[in-house]
DNA sequence: TAGTTGATGTGGTTGGACCACATGCCCTAC
DNA sequence: GTAGGGCATGTGGTCCAACCACATCAACTA
């Protein structure tokens, strides 16, 4: 910008200018989450750039999960803060899976090590592990399809995550499931036997929750890690394996 | 776009299309680390859409550590595909720290866990480690300023996480590191004594270093733990203290 | 009073224009 | 023939002016 003028040497593109004032705006305290930035007419002209690198910077934040973008006017319009740190990580670990240079073998690595971690720190009596016991019940309830087993398995595994309190393992837990959804959806065309696979996970889900309820964090540890091994090798998805 | 012409429903809007393009051909192997995109001119009439949107896509995956724009001619020039998984990670974790719904104690708290898993799963004889021994020698022989200190402190750390040989566990690491560094470098203002903190981090370092080289993975983690925890209680950040 | 219609303000998208930069070719001067 | 300068080319970076679709709200009308 300024360096369009004066000699002085500016690093710095125009749109993180933006990015910065909006950061600064959120440390400052001055926009919290649930508050609106302000029109992005109005902030280019506030911040004497053009409104497309206003837009650029909150493409960015929109990316990153930090604000949420609607047309119109009313409380559901305007630029708002909000906060879904997995939706940034998520979309971040995807590409870089795509772009082949994050092994999806370090994925699944990293996701024992997390949930393990997770169901050992849990507490019994947490409100998320209500919403698991209620998974699993619709789980052997209903008969369904494969994907719909899935579905209710990712959230099975993202509540566990959710009961030990962190909010950084959990963003980092459902980022990396929804960074291989595709790919594990896949996988189960080489199981030999759906059902009996099937039945075998209902079993150690079980299993795994008594274990957290009992308060026997290093035995949940165990029986999680064997748990997510398990499927991936029946998978055909050993260590060493190639990524996709 | 169709939508402003036929009364078919668009959800998508034309920069999430140009992102699932390139998405889609780095999945397909056509475009890889080192490749560069189409000009953004090309791009936006290839794919139909304006040189805006284009823009606002590349913006989203430089953002991610995706790709790296630079102008001119010649090599250095073009948009070209990288792969900094830790970039994306790390502005994306900072930003939401701003935002006050990521508590710097789960911050921590998820590094010890990381950095716990990465030393005893490092390999005595990887090449990360004999770096991080060099590091150390450094650290030790220079009298340097606090600042100097703590950035080759957080290089040793990152060649421990190296060492274990997974790159998600490596990325992470990486960000949660960048999305603190600020915050601890105002950390040491509460330091007692410096010097002697100094001094003893010196003596941990050593101590981790060792137990590694000794295939000894339990012990270095729990020197790693209590050395991370030992510093944040020095620094006056306990359990249940409030982020910035 | 109830329904319609327009004003207003939001983000979404587009095309065109100009800039700074970096390369490489070509043409000139020696 | 060679070395030098200068222009043509192509890149991303920035800005502007306009238009669209959408959602709300107020004023106006029947």
């Amino acid at each position: 910008m300024w360096s369009n003028h004066i000699n002085y040497y500016c690093p710095m593109k125009t749109h993180q200018l933006v990015l910065s004032w909006i950061e600064n705006e959120l440390s400052e305290g001055r926009l919290a989450v649930g508050g609106r930035l302000p029109a992005e007419r109005s902030l280019a002209e506030q911040l004497q750039v053009s409104r497309t690198s206003v837009r650029e910077a909150i493409r960015i934040l929109e990316a990153m999960g930090v604000v949420r973008a609607g047309v119109g006017s009313g409380p559901e319009a305007g630029t708002v803060v909000i906060s879904d740190p997995t939706a940034a990580l998520g979309s971040a670990l995807r590409l870089h899976v795509a772009t082949q240079h994050l092994p999806v073998a370090d994925i699944v690595e990293t996701r024992v090590l997390l949930e393990s971690w997770a169901v050992s720190h849990a507490k019994p009596d947490s409100p998320e592990l209500a919403g698991a016991s209620r998974l699993l019940e619709k789980m052997d309830a209903e008969v369904m399809e494969v994907d719909e087993f899935l579905a209710l398995d990712v959230r099975f595994h993202l509540a566990l995550a959710d009961a030990a309190g962190n909010a950084v393992v959990s963003a980092m837990m459902g980022s990396l499931r929804e960074s291989i959804t595709g790919y594990a959806s896949r996988l189960t065309a080489n199981l030999p036997n759906w059902d009996a696979t099937a039945a075998r996970l209902r079993i150690e889900h079980h299993d795994i929750l008594a274990a957290v309820h009992n308060n026997d964090g290093e035995r949940a540890a165990k029986l999680v890690a064997a748990h997510i091994e398990g499927y991936y090798r029946e998978a055909g998805v050993g260590p060493g394996e190639q990524s996709e």
